[in-house]
DNA sequence: CGAGAAGCGAGAGCGGCGCTCTCGTCTGGA
DNA sequence: TCCAGACGAGAGCGCCGCTCTCGCTTCTCG
């Protein structure tokens, strides 16, 4: 993003800006689905022909989306570990404070922004398939996950640990390649355990948002916490 | 559902067929999204006007396709646990492998139907609220996971489990209350594990069948497997 | 500084969608 | 036998994503 040089460059960033501030709000209010770029057209009160100059198409917007709100969610993640960062994790119960703190904040951003969570978590849109660019700011997010981990790892919390029977499965072999992106430390027997716990935190809120609960666990504050906090004492033996 | 005496109820009863056969091939074709009652009519080479004799709207031929869903995967749960049933779940290792079993044949009906599972438990369709005739089919579900954790606690297996605290969250009045529909025998900190654990297996077919498993942990088979395994153990102790 | 290139918005138009209403026809029960 | 109700056809409403053409403006480069 090179700064904008000519009044031209200016005023197309600026409406670039616009429109994604206005497709935020629609999604914001009816999910992905009702993005509508002709929508947006009308309130910025230009024909719809034109927001093809600045999106190629529906769903290159949608891709705008998407990293913002991977980005954006992350934030959210860090911000919460950081508020309790000056206590070290190098013990047992900072460890589980701390992961039980990124998962509460992961809940309370999804209950917070629905839609955007379930674009992000959800029914992937149908013919669209999400480009690469999405996956480094999505990578931050499972890394807010992971880094507590790591961090635990490398204060030696994981000693007891039954290793994991290398069989011709190649789960080890995935584990360990996938461990080396997130953090050298972790144990793949314990990154397996992070990986299950993180679609578990993300299962949860699923079903949450979609309405699975009511009537049996509504509100489910107590039972998100209670899972989460098993979750820690799962991962670390 | 009657038999139909007349020539027009057998006519319509057979259209009506007709058309949920051809919706149920769309989604499993292009997804929920994709269903056009157009397209139904289309292929029917009737107009589309008068699809609606037979569905008021969209919506309601979605809530039929629903219902279907959840009994299907409800049917093939059950039907993999009847695979098994001989073997009495009275001990440890036999609920485990009991709950692998129905965790595993979870997810391979999920791959084998994607767009209906992610018609279930992924995003809501935009303004579609689910009617309560879809709960019942639902519930199935539910049980097919939560009638292996209640047979294993009336062969008394949930012994030495650490009772939950009874704060004023009112987590356990909530797991009593659930319970009571699922199985009386069912102590709320089992419960408690049964409904993340079924939460946890969800998220994770939902992260793979989104593509979020891609370039890390695909295919996820392995992982799976042993996530399911550890659940069974985590749920029991 | 001036001409050509490139960026831009407006407008019309394509085919698709869900849904409504009207109209003629057929069917089945009283 | 007759008539109410069910039915399919067709036209139409407003919405959608997307394309193409046409002029106007802005920038760039000789």
């Amino acid at each position: 993003m090179a700064a904008p040089r000519t009044a031209r460059e200016r005023a197309r960033a600026e409406l670039t800006r616009d429109i994604k501030d206005v497709a935020l709000r629609q999604i914001a209010g009816s999910g992905a689905a009702g993005l509508s770029l002709r929508g947006i057209s009308r309130e910025l009160g230009m024909v719809s022909s034109a927001i093809y100059r600045y999106f190629p198409s529906r769903d290159d917007l949608l891709t705008a989306m998407l990293i913002d709100f991977y980005s954006e969610l992350a934030d959210a993640l860090w911000a919460a570990q950081d508020t309790i960062a000056a206590e070290a994790t190098r013990t047992s119960a900072g460890f589980r404070r701390r992961w039980v703190t990124v998962c509460t904040a992961m809940r309370d951003w999804a209950l917070a922004h629905p839609h955007q969570f379930t674009l992000l978590y959800g029914t992937p849109v149908p013919g669209y398939r999400a480009p690469v660019d999405t996956t480094v700011p999505a990578e931050r997010v499972m890394t807010a996950f992971s880094g507590i981990v790591d961090e635990a790892a490398r204060a030696g919390l994981f000693t007891s640990v039954r290793a994991l029977p290398d069989g011709e499965s190649g789960l080890v072999g995935q584990l360990t390649a996938a461990g080396s992106l997130l953090g050298e430390q972790i144990p793949p027997e314990v990154l397996a355990r992070t990986v299950a716990g993180l679609a578990q935190v993300i299962g949860m809120i699923t079903l949450e948002l979609g309405g699975h609960f009511v009537g049996g666990f509504e509100p489910a504050d107590a039972l998100f916490e209670h899972a989460a906090t098993r979750l820690a004492e799962t991962i670390e033996r």
